[in-house]
DNA sequence: TATTGTTATACTCTATAACTATA
DNA sequence: TATAGTTATAGAGTATAACAATA
């Protein structure tokens, strides 16, 4: 069902990132026919995998989104801007600061594209893969902790979850 | 948001996977080795859930974050808003403007407590009860869709996402 | 002193629209 | 005409801090 936040934001800010966890104290409260709600759940699962990730990433500096968007570079060198805001789901004025900080912190290349020269062409620096690799070691960290919840079910779950991203994408 | 997109929705995403295409110019993105986390999947599965209830809801006036507001109201009567807060976990501040939308639009009663004259109790008015039951028709058909995917497998699926939920909350 | 609800304020993330320089 | 990237601006959602009233 609803997909909505019922619990937790789906990202921190810095005070309350010291905490990591939402306010405690609503034991007493009824969910109702929610309790029965695949997406419910989903949503629940997720956000508290989100937090868990972000409790101990360890990188407060760099932003929930930027995680994906540094993989998407790796993955796709000398993706362009607009390419980069397609595959995040992002409009191109979002992709501008996006890649704006990740250049002042030194995590990645902008060069002309040689085919179009409205084009800049971005790839990750080495600076750029040491601070994915280091995000990456904590993602198989907490994936971990996942796999150790889902047992000999994983291969089920993947297959469910694939399922619902692509029937209902 | 949502939270971050890693891949277009399905139908922006491009088909042709086939010929030498420059490495990346849209929407056809490599994963790379998030392929197999269940952190990804569990984001992917319900970005993929929102989005549909999102498309289907039609409720363009009743704002995201509303509905578990509504819910928690209704499950819940008597509630005060500093309780509603810690439901959603949301914090007082962010309850104020939003328990004063729904007593504009006349969906809730705000009286205040007999037993803590700083309390104000909230409960849901006919018309807030009707806007719940409409947004949650809603949301059942949603989850039916979710639940012909995920067909028998359903029970083990709630299990599994609660327990991640509980163990990584 | 602590808590409830309100207000003032600020920050993040996002988008649309207008602009430029190319195509 | 259309697209790539930048900038200006706006809106939604959230939070912190300070306040008055009450506990």
């Amino acid at each position: 069902m609803p997909h909505r936040r019922l619990l937790a934001p789906r990202k921190t800010r810095k005070a309350a990132r010291s905490t990591g966890r939402p306010p405690a104290g609503n034991g007493d409260i009824r969910l109702g026919v929610l309790a029965d709600f695949i997406g419910f759940h989903l949503l629940l699962a997720q956000n508290a995998s989100f937090r868990a990730f972000a409790r101990h990433s360890g990188q407060p500096d760099l932003k929930p989104g930027r995680f994906g968007a540094l993989m998407v570079i790796h993955n796709n060198p000398g993706i362009t801007q607009v390419a980069l805001g397609r595959a995040i789901s992002r409009d191109k004025s979002t992709i501008t600061p996006l890649v704006q900080e990740f250049h002042r912190r030194g995590f990645i290349r902008r060069s002309p594209s040689p085919v179009d020269r409205r084009s800049i062409t971005l790839t990750l620096t080495r600076a750029g893969e040491a601070a994915l690799r280091e995000l990456l070691a904590h993602a198989r960290a907490h994936d971990r902790q996942l796999d150790a919840i889902a047992g000999k079910r994983k291969p089920a779950l993947l297959v469910l979850l694939r399922k619902i991203a692509d029937e209902l994408g």
